[in-house]
DNA sequence: TCGTTGCGCCTACAGATGTAATCAATCACG
DNA sequence: CGTGATTGATTACATCTGTAGGCGCAACGA
């Protein structure tokens, strides 16, 4: 069910969505982990990767814990809101609020594969019993 | 299908999106006309509305044709493909592409209602034939 | 003990975004 | 013909975002 009460959630731009995908795969990490893990692909350097989990926690999405001199950063924010929000938020804009629209459309642009409706299907029936 | 040789669609923000929107309902107006249908409950100024339709002009997503004195508005980019666009990358983004993980999440969230189901069911049921 | 180094905090700065006001040209009405 | 309303263009300005650099302090190794 995750979560219970937010404290209305600050929005969280893309490259700090980045980040919390670091820290929702393990934590407590460093900030020198999280950059290893992350500012490999994204060609950030350590003070870039500094700066996004200031402001993640600032916004309350990361917690840290005193660890020595240093921090420990863990995610406050659950990736299943986060996820879920972002996603809920999407239908709302494009597809007025309904999902079946999103479905068609997905559909329609041929980015559903064929194990991709296999899934849905099986999903589908599971959800039906 | 939609489109052919995009012009690598520059980003259309929210804001501009609601502005998108009001074209893609009807198409051409002006300045003032969209400000009328969208400013409505954005709340905004016509002013407002006219510098997001020039940023749009700018982007190439949006066309102008001269009227005595002002321009009519039409949209360029087309809505299956913004919101194609749009679609894809929250899925990339959040879904590690797999549309299916999607669909399990709205799931999950219980964002789909029994009619979203019902409909899920028949387009699939469709796209088998 | 003392220099080196790793760390968080503060500052920086350009570009995008949201939200407008102002300006100069022009059209429409009296 | 004069004038107010309209219109696109230009400018404004506070935030947010992406991407860092630098500073001061504390810990660790010699």
């Amino acid at each position: 069910m995750s979560s219970a009460e937010e404290v209305r959630p600050e929005r969280i731009s893309e490259a700090e969505h980045a980040v919390m995908e670091a820290l929702w795969g393990q934590a407590p990490l460093t900030a020198a982990e999280v950059a290893d893990k992350v500012g490999h692909d994204r060609g950030w350097s350590l003070a870039t990767v500094k700066t996004l989990l200031s402001r993640l926690v600032a916004k309350q999405a990361v917690a840290t814990q005193p660890d020595g001199r240093r921090f420990l950063y863990s995610p406050l924010l659950e990736r299943a809101d986060y996820v879920g929000t972002e996603s809920k938020r999407l239908v709302e804009r494009l597809f007025g609020g309904r999902p079946a629209t999103l479905f068609a459309h997905l559909a329609e642009s041929e980015a559903l594969t064929e194990s991709d409706l296999s899934e849905i299907e099986a999903l589908l029936k599971e959800m039906r019993k």
